[in-house]
RNA sequence: GCGCCUGUAGCUCAGUCGGAUAGAGCACCCGCCUUCUAAGCGGGUUGUCGCAGGUUCGAUUCCUGCCAGGCGCGCCA
C-alpha cells in the first residue's frame, strides 16, 4: 500500500530514468524526488522543481527539462493533468477519482493511519521531566510532561521501540535538605536557612507522621534517615499520581541511587578508563570531555574521593546503552542548556557516535500570564505553579494541547485566561470540535439508515473543490507523523490538525453531507458521508499522538 | 568574554533537505443558521521576514558580521 506520494515520486524517477536511458538527457539523477504541495492550488496538487535543479549539470533549459518530463508523466493514470510554470516548475494535478481512494485506504487501516516505519528496529531511550522528588512537579516540569509524552507517542508511530523514562534524582545534598527540612516542620523547629520553605513541607511531616507516629521518637541519627526516606517515598507517589491523571506515563522509573547500588558508576568509570579518557589530577578524577568538544574537563571523584553528579550521569548514559538503547534522547530545560557539550562528550569518550547515539533537546521556558500579568515564578516567595494547579485551572486537553503546539526551542507564554475560555483563540476546540460535529453527522446517518460501509464507496463522486483540497490534506497525515518523529517535533501534528479542521470546516459549509427533507440518500450522500468518516479517523489519530482526547460530542 | 536559543502583521505565533503572490488565530469592518453542532463559514484591512553583506536561476530558510532580548558558563545537585 505505498502512498499517493511514493507513488508519484517513483513516476517522476521513472520518467528521469527514462530520459537518461534514451539520451535525451544528460543528468545525475537524485536519490529522492522532492515534491511539495503548492501554496497556491492553481498549481495542481504537486510540484517540484526537479528540472531547475537539473539544469545546471544537464546543461539545458530548465523549461524544455520540464517539458521532457511532462512528455513521460502524461502516460500515469492517476495523473489528469500536467503543467510547466514559471521558470520549469512542474505542476501535477492528480485524477480525482483515483486520489478519493484515500478514503477506503484510511478507513481501512482506521488507528494504523498515519504510522510508519522509518524508525522501526531502533530501540530509542526518551527520558524527560526526571524531577528531584523534593516537591510537586511546576510549570517547569509540564512541557516536558506534554510535549515529551507526545513525542514518545510519535515516535512510536513512526515505528521506533520507545522506553520512556524519568531518573530520579535520589542522591545527594538536596535529599538531605528536604529531609532536614520536613523533619524540622515536624518537630516544630525553624526550617534550615538553605532548606526546601513551601507549605506543602508543613503538610508532607503531617502525612509522615500520620504514618508513623513513632518517628519522631527516634533517635536523632535514625529519625533524620527516616524522615527523608518517609517524604521521599511520598513526595515520589505523589509525582507519580499527577502525571497519571496528566496522561503521561512512564515504563521506567530510574532512580539514581539505584546506579549506585548496583556498581553502575565504577562499572561505567572503568569502561570509560579503558577508551583512555580518564586521568588524574590535583587528587580528583577526570573525564576529558575537552577531547570532544566541551569547554572544560569534568571531575568524575572529587579531591574527597566522594563522586559528582557528573559520574552519576556517565554512569546512566553507559547504563543505557547497555540496556540495548541505541538512541537515548534528553530533553532538557534552557538553563540546562551547557549540558548539551558535557553529554555529547560522554557519548563519544565511552567510544559512540554523538551525532546519532545521543540527541539531547533543550526546551525554552514557559511564562504564565494571568489577569494580563506574568505569574513570576519564585520559589522562595512561593509563588510555584504546580502541574497539579494548571490542570486544575484549564484542564488536561488544553493544558497539553497549548504545551505541544509550539517548537520547543521558542519560549512560550501560556495565558491561563485564554485556556480558560471554549472559543477559537484555544486551538484545541478547534480541532475537538471539528471531531464532535463530524461524530453528530455520522449519528444522524445512522438515523437515516446511510450506508456507512467503505465497501458502498464510490470514489467518482467526489468531485468539488472542497472535497478535493480535504483529500489533499488527509493524505498528508503520515508525511506529518513521519517528519515530526524525524525533526523529534511533535508540534507539527498539532499545526497540523488545526489546518485539516480548518478545511473540513470549509468542506462542511459548502457540500451538504446528509440528504435534505425527502430527498433520497444517494452514492454521493454515502461518499461525503465516508470523506467525513475518514477525516474523523484522522483527527481522532492526530490527537492520539497528542495525548488529547477526541470527543463525540461537545 | 565564550556558548546555546530567539527576532516574521497592532498582539500571540506557524512556515517540512532553499521555491512561485510570506500564512493562521486574536483584534477591527462587512456578510452567512425557518435543513447535518454558528465552539463554524465567506469576504475586507495589516508586513523594510531585526540590520548589512555573501552563496545562486531563486534566500524568511544556508554562510559571515553586527544589533536587540532570554538563558548558561562550579571538585553544586
Amino acid at each position: 500500500m505505498s502512498s499517493q506520494l511514493e507513488q508519484l515520486q517513483s513516476a517522476v524517477l521513472a520518467a528521469l530514468e527514462h530520459l537518461v536511458a534514451e539520451g535525451l538527457l544528460d543528468a545525475q539523477i537524485p536519490a529522492s524526488i522532492v515534491l511539495e504541495r503548492p501554496k497556491n492550488r492553481d498549481h495542481g496538487d504537486y510540484a517540484t522543481s526537479i528540472a531547475l535543479q537539473l539544469a545546471k549539470t544537464a546543461g539545458k533549459n530548465p523549461r524544455d527539462i520540464a517539458q521532457l518530463i511532462a512528455d513521460q508523466l502524461h502516460t500515469a493514470e492517476s495523473i489528469s493533468r500536467v503543467d510547466i510554470a514559471g521558470p520549469g516548475f512542474i505542476n501535477i494535478t492528480l485524477n480525482r477519482a483515483s486520489q478519493a481512494e484515500l478514503v477506503t485506504v484510511i478507513l481501512n487501516s482506521s488507528a494504523d493511519y498515519g504510522k510508519g516505519n522509518a524508525l522501526a528496529g531502533v530501540r530509542i531511550n526518551l527520558e524527560f521531566i526526571s524531577a528531584n522528588p523534593t516537591g510537586p512537579l511546576h510549570l517547569g516540569h509540564t512541557r516536558w510532561a506534554a510535549v515529551g509524552d507526545a513525542l514518545g507517542r510519535v515516535l512510536s508511530a513512526a515505528g521506533a521501540d520507545v522506553t520512556r523514562e524519568f531518573y530520579i534524582n535520589d542522591r545527594g545534598n538536596q535529599m538531605d535538605l528536604f529531609g532536614a527540612s520536613v523533619e524540622a516542620a515536624a518537630l516544630g523547629k525553624p526550617i534550615p536557612d538553605d532548606g526546601y520553605q513551601g507549605a506543602y513541607i508543613s503538610d508532607l511531616a503531617k502525612e509522615v507522621v500520620a504514618a508513623n507516629s513513632a518517628i519522631t521518637l527516634l533517635p536523632e541519627g535514625t529519625r533524620h534517615e527516616a524522615f527523608r526516606e518517609a517524604a521521599y517515598a511520598v513526595q515520589l507517589k505523589d509525582q507519580q499520581r499527577v502525571l497519571d491523571t496528566f496522561g503521561t506515563h512512564f515504563d521506567v522509573w530510574f532512580s539514581e541511587r539505584s546506579l549506585h547500588e548496583q556498581g553502575a558508576v565504577e562499572h561505567g568509570l572503568e569502561k570509560l578508563r579503558k577508551q583512555g579518557h580518564v586521568f588524574e589530577e590535583e587528587g580528583a578524577v577526570w573525564l576529558r570531555t575537552t577531547d570532544f568538544g566541551d569547554d572544560k574537563d569534568r571531575v568524575l571523584t572529587k579531591s574527597d574521593r566522594s563522586l559528582t553528579y557528573f559520574s552519576s550521569d556517565t554512569a546512566y548514559y553507559i547504563n543505557k546503552r547497555e540496556r540495548g538503547f541505541d538512541i537515548c534522547i534528553y530533553m532538557l530545560g534552557a538553563d540546562h542548556h551547557g549540558y548539551v557539550g558535557r553529554l555529547k562528550a560522554i557519548a563519544a569518550c565511552a567510544g559512540d557516535n554523538p551525532d546519532y547515539n545521543i540527541h539531547v533537546l533543550i526546551g525554552q521556558l514557559v511564562k504564565i500570564m494571568e489577569g494580563g500579568e506574568e505569574v513570576k515564578l519564585s520559589k522562595r516567595a512561593g509563588t510555584i505553579i504546580t502541574l497539579e494547579e494548571l490542570v486544575e485551572k484549564v484542564g488536561v486537553d488544553a493544558a497539553r494541547y497549548t504545551l505541544i503546539r509550539y517548537p520547543v526551542d521558542t519560549p512560550m507564554v501560556m495565558d491561563i485566561d485564554v485556556l480558560k475560555r471554549n472559543t477559537n483563540e484555544n486551538p484545541v476546540y478547534y480541532v475537538q470540535y471539528a471531531h464532535a460535529r463530524i461524530a453528530a453527522v455520522l449519528r444522524n446517518a445512522e438515523e437515516l439508515k446511510i450506508s456507512l460501509d467503505a465497501k458502498d464507496f464510490d470514489s467518482t463522486q467526489l468531485s468539488h473543490d472542497r472535497e478535493n483540497e480535504l483529500l489533499g490534506v488527509l493524505a498528508q497525515f503520515p508525511r506529518v507523523v513521519a517528519s515530526a518523529a524525524e525533526l523529534r517535533q511533535p508540534h507539527r501534528v498539532a499545526r497540523y490538525l488545526e489546518e485539516l479542521a480548518g478545511v473540513y470546516h470549509g468542506f462542511y459549509a459548502d457540500c451538504r453531507v446528509l440528504p435534505m427533507g425527502e430527498e433520497n440518500p444517494s452514492a454521493l450522500h454515502t461518499a461525503r458521508l465516508l470523506l467525513c468518516a475518514s477525516t474523523k479517523q484522522v483527527i481522532a489519530n492526530g490527537l492520539a499522538l497528542l495525548g488529547v482526547s477526541a470527543p463525540e460530542r461537545m
